[in-house]
DNA sequence: ACTGAGGGGACGCTCA
DNA sequence: CTGAGCGTCCCCTCAG
């Protein structure tokens, strides 16, 4: 794990552990969750891209719940979050555009605007891909797509 | 008819 | 205390 992280400069990569990291962070939202999600190669029986310059994505249907599970935890929830109670958000997102929902399957797109706030340019690189690190330990394999996303 | 996907009103809760 | 951002509940429609 490579040393000297300076928290004070990571903006948005939120680890969910240890704690420490969280300090001075914003909630997580939702749609930040997602969006790191879709960088995580262990999560991509969960969800994935269909259109990933114009942010279409897509969740399993096999493994939806467990990715919602995992939102829950993280968030803290006081019940087990499910698919449908986090579609219900997802569909808050609707009114405001920050998500809407394309017309196949479990399939939704992120708004340019929102896009463009969770891209690569806006991320600090170096030490977001040290909070991964931190994150999921030292055996943590990164995929092209996150060292890019975080570069 | 049954199931999975999608929708949305109503209200509760938790933080900043 | 207020409001944003969901979280929870519950009931509905529609396609395959």
């Amino acid at each position: 794990t490579p040393a000297g992280i300076k928290l004070t400069t990571v903006l948005e990569v939120r680890p969910a552990s240890p704690p420490e990291l969280w300090l001075g962070r914003k909630k997580l939202r939702l749609f930040e969750y997602l969006h790191e999600s879709l960088y995580d190669p262990e999560m991509e029986n969960c969800i994935q891209w269909v259109d990933k310059d114009n942010g279409v994505f897509q969740f399993v249907s096999k493994n939806k719940e467990r990715l919602a599970e995992l939102w829950g935890e993280r968030k803290g929830n006081r019940k087990i979050m499910t698919y449908q109670k986090m579609a219900r958000a997802l569909r808050n997102y609707g009114r405001t555009g920050e998500i809407i929902k394309i017309r196949r399957k479990l399939t939704y797109q992120f708004s340019a605007v929102v896009l463009q706030r969770l891209s690569p340019s806006y991320f600090l690189g170096k030490d977001a891909l040290y909070c991964q690190y931190v994150q999921s330990g030292q055996e943590y394999q990164c995929s092209d797509d996150w060292i890019a996303y975080n570069n």
